[in-house]
DNA sequence: TGATTATGACTGACTAGTCAGTCATAATAT
DNA sequence: ATATTATGACTGACTAGTCAGTCATAATCA
């Protein structure tokens, strides 16, 4: 089946350009703005946007392997060769999700952080997280990044560098600057950062597979993992 | 491709006792014994052992979907027709795979714990999980049951249920008498013990993902973990 | 303005290939 | 001898990706 890594030996090329666009409107050496030049761009823009959030709807539920271009095209209400006109391949839109719905995020972690108690930051990140991704369609991708990461090494990788590595990064910064305010006694959460967003991790992981059976309180379980963080469990 | 609950309409069903022993060597009526009562039964056994050894590999590589059952009997140095002897189809031997190698584990979580101190206890479980998870396959099955687990419905609530249902349990039992001794200031980890198992699972999720180019140090990591657990940030 | 031509977005039947599972035949043990 | 176990060529179901052709819309002309 050439699950990873495919191409198709002549795939849409042409298809390429309108794939990964800089934004087609600011590139473009003047058409000197006609009459509209909406209708048809609109149009596309509309059509790719069914599609990327058809692609989401199955993806998330059957994961890559499993989903069938046939399917994408249905849910975006269109034929299966246009998908083939906006993206090169299964996994290049595959690819396009993950980019696009990821990435805008870590934005907001990397925003300077106010020099309030580090613990009031970390309470304010919970919540985002509640809030902006585990409510959302969000949890979807970073629950498929997770599940079919190791089969897309590059997937992985630019994953880690665009959303965790930046991620670990600001909260690196974060932590220290409070370390040197006197808010932490040790550097452990300066080297192991992940240590704050493994709870995270498990609410999406614990989400998608129990949660039928053995629903999760995620908003209580965030602010247990909070006041354990900072108090610990000893009395 | 029918990867979810598939069942070739008129699957194998001949293969099903041998599929699901309960061990055929303690099962059996008595062979009283004859000269070697092992030649046939003792090849048997290592033909299926090899199989499932050789499946592991390959859905570890490659994931439920991706993998063909002709490289599964390659591994095996078995023929294909051979595997349908031994299990009924591609995802009972998937099945098989997941519980035998982590229901036994969970027996060493049930053993009653010796009233030491929740921290030794704890510790211990840490040390535990990384030379006999971490450091083995058994990481790759749970990295399987957390990719595929949500295309497998059944999987992940037999895995549920055997597995993470009594490990919690347990966990609880354990930390509900360390409250009583008065060592733990509150309920938070015996409401949530998922707390405690949530870096566990962070680091074998890392290391599928991101292992190759951010190598993390899950002995150190898991001790800073113990320390805020117990002892928290704040100074 | 309205008629005519050009464009390129869109379609879906089709190709080329994959792979789970079967079964007639062969090998082997008792 | 014959029951059991193993083999691997084969089948049939299924799907990613293609491409020749259609048609709504835009551009150009009269």
């Amino acid at each position: 089946m050439r699950t990873t890594t495919s191409r198709g030996r002549g795939s849409a090329r042409r298809a390429f350009r309108r794939s990964h666009p800089v934004r087609p409107a600011a590139a473009e050496p003047r058409p000197p703005a006609r009459k509209r030049p909406t209708n048809r761009a609109a149009k596309s823009e509309a059509r790719r946007a069914a599609i990327v959030q058809g692609a989401l709807d199955e993806f998330s539920a059957r994961g890559f392997a499993a989903t069938r271009i046939d399917d994408v095209a249905a849910r975006a209400g269109v034929a299966k060769g246009t998908i083939y006109l906006y993206f090169d391949d299964k996994e290049a839109l595959f690819r396009e999700i993950v980019t696009t719905m990821l990435v805008p995020l870590v934005a907001t972690l990397e925003a300077p952080p106010p020099d309030v108690p580090v613990r009031a930051v970390i309470t304010r990140f919970m919540e985002l997280f509640v809030r902006e991704i585990y409510a959302t369609q969000r949890c979807n991708v970073i629950r498929l990044v997770m599940t079919e990461g190791a089969r897309f090494p590059e997937l992985a990788e630019f994953h880690y560098r665009n959303v965790v590595a930046r991620a670990i990064a600001a909260m690196r910064a974060l932590l220290t600057r409070a370390h040197e305010r006197g808010e932490l006694k040790d550097d452990r959460l300066i080297r192991f950062p992940q240590l704050i967003a493994a709870p995270a991790m498990m609410a999406i992981v614990w989400s998608g597979l129990f949660e039928r059976f053995a629903p999760l309180d995620v908003e209580a379980m965030m602010r247990a993992h909070i006041d354990t963080l900072f108090e610990g469990c000893a009395p």
